[in-house]
DNA sequence: ATAATCATGTTAACAGTGTCAACATAGGAT
DNA sequence: ATCCTATGTTGACACTGTTAACATGATTAT
């Protein structure tokens, strides 16, 4: 029974990744980590000098992590440049529902983004993974034009992620049109990608 | 002074209203607006079963005032509908960036919409001032199409009012492609629309 | 090798939170 | 006039983030 942890930062971070996705960041308590990693409650504040700024960590994981899917998508040799767009809308899309809680706290206000450089710069490197592949796609166009069009696609992902994942609409018992039209959607998404991206 | 207030359910939720979009959902605390009521830390569980229900209650007012909203911009009447359409939109985003802390409730995973049947109607009728302009602009569509057409305008404002709210990334003093892209689209967001509606 | 330094751990405490049980009051119905 | 019920209060519980004061042990300088 050693006194110091010797890896505990990495521990904390790791294990709040776990339990922000498995409960949700606000449900995500300091001290319960704390227990799991068998250390007492106040030793996380050696290594983060608050809750949000583990949080921040948590977050910046998660964009690296979407980065990286994005990136695969996009490197697939075998498809076409629009078809490799295609496959990151919905690799996207997939990472919005399966890493519900996380991507919820990606994009959650109660981190502010400007007093994390290093997250800061995770946020900003998954849109590059965007400009990449519009770029090749829209040979020519303008710097403007295509920064434009990164975040029209941006939006609409990030949209209807927000959408299926936090209304739920047609998740509920109560049969309406926002939940029949979500339903539809959700069951095909590749379908909808095609119609909405017009590519 | 007297040991009844009389009308304690209306000014908590109104008391809720302000305080959320003042300081958001999650710095809000029922004791506080009870304070703030002049009552005691506990009144407030005659009327609201638990926090998340009074929240629910704000949530749901948000909604119908985006419904509000968005139907006086497709009523006004010396507009052609693609106008209407657009300045649906522009007043979509503008609730989403000005009412920044109660878009964020209304969208926020703390309330789970299918326990509170009021909340989901009211988030359920926006979509439905979306669906009327959409029909009259789309003479002839099928309904599945329509639908799908909703789900992919609703997806764009409210994916963009998420990348302009919580991103603030063009707030950064940091100078990034996004950034940049963002306050490009921010300071003109109705060329955007026209660009990215493509009507 | 010994001593000093410093990162990293612990314990105790504070103010704040949502929530519940038990009790108090007042106004309307019988 | 009496009872019931809606609505209020007090006190308490278990939990939270966070800080101050102290303990430990590894690294570094002498």
């Amino acid at each position: 029974m050693k006194y110091h942890h010797g890896n505990l930062k990495e521990e904390l971070i790791s294990s709040a990744c776990i339990v922000c996705e498995a409960d949700g960041h606000d449900r995500m308590s300091l001290r319960s980590i704390a227990k799991e990693a068998k250390v007492s409650q106040t030793a996380p504040y050696r290594h983060f000098k608050t809750k949000e700024s583990l949080l921040a960590e948590v977050s910046s994981r998660g964009f690296i992590e979407l980065k990286e899917i994005l990136h695969n998508a996009n490197t697939k040799k075998t498809l076409s440049t629009r078809d490799k767009f295609l496959e990151m809308g919905q690799a996207y899309i997939e990472f919005g529902l399966s890493k519900r809680n996380t991507y919820d706290l990606m994009h959650s206000s109660v981190i502010d983004k400007t007093q994390f450089p290093e997250l800061l710069n995770s946020a900003v490197g998954t849109f590059e993974e965007l400009v990449y592949v519009l770029a090749e796609l829209n040979p020519g166009i303008s710097a403007k034009d295509l920064d434009i069009k990164c975040i029209h696609h941006w939006a609409l992902v990030h949209g209807l992620v927000g959408l299926l994942r936090n209304e739920n609409l047609d998740a509920s018992e109560i049969d309406t049109p926002a939940g029949n039209a979500m339903g539809l959607v959700r069951s095909d998404i590749k379908s909808f990608l095609i119609s909405a991206l017009e590519v």
